[in-house]
DNA sequence: GACGGGCATACTGTGCACATTATCGACGCT
DNA sequence: AGCGTCGATAATGTGCACAGTATGCCCGTC
């Protein structure tokens, strides 16, 4: 699923096997929750994040799990330690095994435990949209290196919650998107970078292995699910 | 609007002048801000809200703008400031002028000052939605006796940013909106009281000025619009 | 008189077809 | 050769009609 992609009602319709109007509903759900683009009697796209918008929905995270710090501490008790605990060690795990979807998984889950904690479906639901989003974000402009989200950080916040220290535990959770925020601007500038080298490579011949002429340039418009 | 009243969607659409299925796209829409409730194969309804909604909600208020809060005093300017004391200037004279409708409107755009400061559409974007279900419970449980958020409450708040005083700012927002709270949830026993009143009424007759034997109780089934 | 079943009615859910509009290739002009 | 215009095509937007289902009323029975 490249960004900028295309999505067709009535190609997703037929590979799905449903109606076209039953993807139409899907299409502006995923459009309401911001995980999809409409421009009118254009389409739907799958959107192509600017480095504005990854700027913005880190700022959500951090200022929205500040506040969620700062009402946790105040109500951390032992069942909710314990639970934070066996989640680090299913992340270690995870980690571990270098089973990356489930690393990925995990650690977008342990700011939902910490959320959910509090007891508002409200503002669990709001997590969980930004989550999808900043997802969206990673699978488009993370490179393959692995550690996404380092286990080690989210241990320290925890640590940091048991001692009820509020300002230690937002300071880390600050610089923890940061650490994403920044990893993804670096993964945004290199993909640009090799689009201006792709874009420029037909026009002056550079000296290389393979010449890569012909290949088509910017996402595929073949790109299909 | 009374709450628990149904919408059916021909009707609404006979009396807007419009098609059925445009007003299923807005209905829908609604219902995913969870401003409407969709019972499949029933229909939508206005909401009901349950007192633990009522507890969820405004505990999701003062989680949020503890973060808000918590980033607004680090980065809090004159120019800001100065637009602060201007809203607060017109709440005063929407209050002082007695415009329920005014004062209404303006008490929840102060949050939303706030929060707009911080420049990320996704933290607003959440805000109005919070906004939109407490307004709507207040339209629904509040009595008829004025100042729903007292001026001098976000005066204050404003106050303790200006003076940089992130913990007095927490708790007197995290105060304010459990005002807010407990108003409504006074309201709603009020509510409840009334109802079993009318319910009772026609069964053991009560000497009053007139009886209202015959009465439709509950919501009006007929309710439109 | 109360309770349960059956029927009429109204409403929601869904697929379909038509109208409208953007895209893209071809053609002609400058 | 480049650019603008025009037409064909495909995809979106929207109204409509039919099917399925819950609701409320009426009647029969206990």
């Amino acid at each position: 699923m490249a960004p900028g992609s295309k999505l067709p009602e009535h190609r997703l319709a037929t590979i799905f096997g449903v109606s076209r109007e039953r993807v139409r509903k899907v299409l502006h759900r995923l459009v309401a929750e911001r995980r999809l683009e409409r421009i009118p009697r254009r389409g739907t796209f799958v959107p192509n994040p600017s480095p504005e918008e990854i700027r913005t929905v880190y700022r959500a995270h951090r200022v929205f799990e500040t506040g969620v710090l700062t009402q946790l501490v105040k109500e951390l008790n032992d069942a909710m330690m314990s639970r934070i605990d066996a989640h680090l060690g299913e992340e270690r795990e995870a980690a571990s095994g270098a089973d990356r979807a489930a690393s990925v998984r995990l650690s977008g889950e342990f700011h939902v435990l910490l959320v959910d904690s509090l007891k508002s479906p409200e503002l669990s639901h709001f997590l969980r949209e930004l989550l999808a989003r900043s997802s969206l974000m990673v699978s488009a402009f993370e490179p393959p290196r692995l550690s996404l989200c380092s286990v080690d950080e989210h241990a320290a916040i925890a640590e940091a919650l048991k001692a009820r220290n509020v300002e230690r535990a937002i300071a880390l959770s600050n610089e923890h998107f940061t650490h994403i925020e920044d990893r993804l601007a670096q993964g945004i500038v290199e993909r640009v970078e090799r689009r201006i080298e792709d874009a420029l490579e037909p026009l002056v011949p550079v000296a290389r292995g393979s010449s890569r002429k012909g290949r088509n340039r910017g996402p595929d418009p073949k790109a299909r699910n």
